[in-house]
RNA sequence: GUGGCUAUAGUGUAAUGGUAGCACAGAGCCCUGUGGAGGCUUUAGCUCGGGUUCAAAUCCCGAUAGCCACCCCA
């Protein structure tokens, strides 16, 4: 019977189906095209769910405590800036300037791009609030979206998130050393201390680097049959970037090439030694990378990336940093040396996912509240705010009549008690409490109920 | 930006020209006030648009998206 019966309900839900398609309606075939009309995320950005919010807590919890810790303080700095702010910090040639900003005239006529980093902000945050009176150096966290448009793959997207820290005011090497020092344990503190490895290298100052890259083409030059396509012409627009070619005809001639350690001036070469070595004081272990190359052109003096061991997909940066000692003057301010770094956050998570890292739950309930009847419903919804005002991380499936259901939701939520409020309590003033672990309960005053949670909860 | 690979319920996957199936997840029932096990029922899909064919998830073309390599970068 029931068999029957359910076939004739699944006929009309059919005959419904084929009216809502337009098969049944004598005419044409009415097209849903579903796709065309839902809206849909726009290419290289990501809604980041529920399920992940875990890893996005903990790193910016993470972050916040490195900031207090070191004294740095957050700023939270806007996503659009003038376009010219990033030609001229980022550099006017750079691919990022040049092909990946989401640029746009405004409808005030203003040229504005979405930022696709955040140092330049700092820099002109630093000028246009007059920090270069507060005392120095100047300390500063951000965390937050930024925008570049290029073709995504895992771990690039055109939205990303970047944390960064920045020292602005301050020459001394131990500023390059203890962010290195903050970036190391930051990753340390996620488990991922062992998987990673810090790359270490100084590009000198405007001077030294200008002669160390003449010195470059100089060699390359005469072998420049050797160099792949791309490389030659690096050898005019960037002779740096050759350095870091994977083309196994240009590694081959690397050997050979002038290292720009050895170019550095007297001062230059003073600094980098200092931070080495405090890096070494530190015990923090570092790889000297004098093929390290940085693409934005701010950066002066010390560089350096942190890479995983195992490489994930072309991404090898897990975040990068280095001094910047000419942008603050370079954007109309005093000279003022500085220093900073910034982590690609879905990097990270990849690495953590990948790894099987273990991120702590945080957000289970404590309680559940459960009820039947729809008297028994009301008095909840009350209860519910009670308990919230307490403090006690309480879930409750109030659109849900089945107890069976509550309390099916109850266990996977892993609450460790469930508050039943039935009529019956309703009536005599009372409320049961289940432990679930081991499915004992009791039936208790209802007035005493919050005290009695608080009690056992504080007790575990 | 260049080149390549891929696209099936919410998720993970089968079917290779001929009836779109399975697992998990969701909803419901077995059990009308008691979760974790089991059984049953059910919801939900061929990315989109063209073409070839009697017939396309399957073959071809295009679009879109994801992934991979390059470029570049976090």
């Amino acid at each position: 019977m029931p068999r029957s019966k359910k076939q004739v309900t699944t006929k009309k839900k059919y005959a419904e189906k084929a009216v809502k398609d337009g098969q049944a309606t004598g005419g044409q075939p009415v097209k849903r095209s579903a796709s065309s009309k839902t809206p849909q995320l726009l290419r290289g950005f990501k809604d980041v769910l529920p399920i992940d919010q875990k890893y996005w807590d903990l790193i910016e919890s993470r972050a916040k405590n490195l900031a207090i810790g070191f004294g740095y303080g957050r700023i939270r700095l806007p996503i659009l800036e003038e376009t010219q702010l990033f030609s001229r910090s980022v550099g006017k040639d750079t691919d990022i300037v040049q092909k990946e900003m989401f640029s746009f005239v405004d409808a005030g006529g203003d040229n504005v791009s979405a930022r696709p980093e955040a140092t330049a902000s700092i820099a002109r945050a630093y000028n246009e609030h007059g920090m270069i009176n507060w005392s120095q150096p100047v300390k500063l966290f951000y965390f937050g979206p930024m925008f570049r448009r290029e073709k995504p793959q895992s771990g690039r997207q055109r939205q990303f998130y970047q944390l960064g820290f920045e020292a602005l005011g301050s020459a001394e090497p131990v500023i390059d050393a203890q962010l290195i020092a903050i970036f190391n344990k930051f990753l340390t503190q996620l488990g991922l201390g062992e998987l990673v490895t810090i790359q270490v290298n100084s590009i000198g100052c405007v001077t030294c680097r200008a002669e160390y890259k003449q010195e470059l083409v100089n060699y390359f030059k005469p072998k420049r049959k050797l160099l792949c396509e791309d490389c030659k012409k690096r050898l005019i627009k960037n002779p740096l970037r050759i350095l870091d070619c994977k083309e196994a005809s240009c590694q081959s001639i690397l050997g050979e090439a002038p290292q720009i350690l050895d170019w550095l001036d007297d001062e230059c070469k003073d600094h980098f030694m200092k931070v080495i070595e405090q890096l070494d004081q530190l015990e923090i272990s570092y790889n000297l990378n004098p093929y390290l190359v940085r693409g934005l052109d701010y950066y002066t003096k010390t560089v350096f990336e942190i890479w995983p061991k195992e490489k994930l997909g072309s991404q090898t940066a897990l975040g990068g940093g280095g001094r910047y000692d000419g942008l603050v003057e370079l954007l109309g301010g005093r000279p003022t040396p500085s220093a900073g770094f910034s982590v690609g956050i879905e990097r990270v998570i990849n690495l953590l996912k990948e790894k099987n890292i273990e991120i702590e739950e945080k957000n289970v309930p404590q309680v559940f509240l459960a009820q039947i009847g729809s008297q028994a419903k009301t008095k909840a919804m009350k209860l519910l705010e009670l308990l919230q005002d307490e403090g006690i991380v309480v879930a409750e499936s109030f659109a849900k009549d089945s107890l069976k259901a509550q309390l099916e939701l109850s266990n996977k939520l892993k609450a460790k008690y469930t508050l039943i409020l039935g009529q019956k309590e309703v009536l005599d003033g009372t409320i049961l409490i289940r432990e679930m672990e081991g499915g004992v309960q009791e039936i208790i005053d209802y007035k005493k109920a919050v005290d009695d949670l608080k009690r056992k909860l504080s007790m575990t």
